[in-house]
DNA sequence: ACAATATATTTAATATATTAACTATTTATA
DNA sequence: TATAAATAGTTAATATATTAAATATATTGT
């Protein structure tokens, strides 16, 4: 369905890059809010879900990730960090330590419940997002995740000439 | 640029449609961090731009949209129209007023002001969100709008059978 | 060795977005 | 006509995300 049926507009949008950026937009919103839905049912929250995903497949070895690091990972900002690896230590999902090393940062490790929890959620969730985008074939998901680097390639150039 | 390599991941997402989800999510990301820049110099944020261009286009005759339209236009929950047409309105930008034909209503319309930033605004957008979208030719924006209404349609399916 | 610069994290304020509960108004039903 | 149900908007609490400023620590330059 088109955007503005969607969304219940009173007219098109009058112009094809507008409505291919919109798209792209909204669809996250679409994908974030079903995402959301999912893992309410497991005390999570999207965002809480890839700080897991982070710490377990993008830590090197069992050392944990720095605050720095994971707001690099996430493409937000350091602060946000902050609160958010507030909220999951109280919620005992993961651990914060200082850097014995470099006094100037934190480590986040996943505690056992994190693990646990993940253990219980990544392989429903692989199943469901695998459904989920099976309604584009390989080739597809392909050539959408190539026109998506398309526009990242260009903002990103158009940002470094800044 | 691939998402693990933008990142800066230590390894690549192992799951085509997890990819595919991702960086429709991580573009979207990008796409809004370059817009909130566009929008700052002329004092807007991404979403009173949406609410001014809504205002403009999508409101039949000059009577203005009730913040439930709004909601439903932008997808996003009426507690959220309420402060953001609060700061809006403190800004100038839109008026609110009762609606005298069903008293649980207010009418939001542009104020002079609000029509004056849309017309010094759209213009440059216009033209930049253009020469941005260059990037991909008119047949590459048609199948990404495709590409994106499948997943949504397949979203929407699902919910509606829960 | 010392000063300047850079970096990690936190705090505070602001913006966006959600849910739940509430009030006022309108619509539907008996 | 009266009651029940639905709807618009608001408030409060919570989550996500930003900028700016501050503090502590590490790195770089002289």
């Amino acid at each position: 369905m088109r955007i503005h049926e969607e969304l219940h507009l009173n007219q098109p949008i009058d112009l094809l890059s507008r409505e291919a950026v919109l798209s792209v937009v909204h669809t996250s919103t679409c994908i974030k809010k079903e995402a959301a839905f999912f893992f309410n049912r497991f005390g999570l929250t999207n965002v809480q879900f890839n700080v897991l995903m982070l710490l377990r497949y993008q830590s090197n070895s069992k050392e944990g990730l720095s605050q720095a690091r994971l707001s690099e990972m996430m493409l937000v900002n350091g602060a946000n960090i902050t609160t958010l690896i507030d909220r999951m230590e109280k919620a005992q999902l993961v651990k914060r330590t200082a850097d014995p090393a470099d006094r100037r940062y934190n480590i986040i490790q996943l505690t056992k419940k994190g693990k646990d929890v993940l253990d219980k959620v990544e392989p429903v969730y692989r199943n469901e997002i695998q459904r989920r985008l099976s309604v584009l074939n390989e080739q597809q998901q392909h050539t959408l995740i190539e026109l998506l680097e398309r526009i990242r390639d260009g903002i990103r150039e158009r940002a470094e000439n800044r």
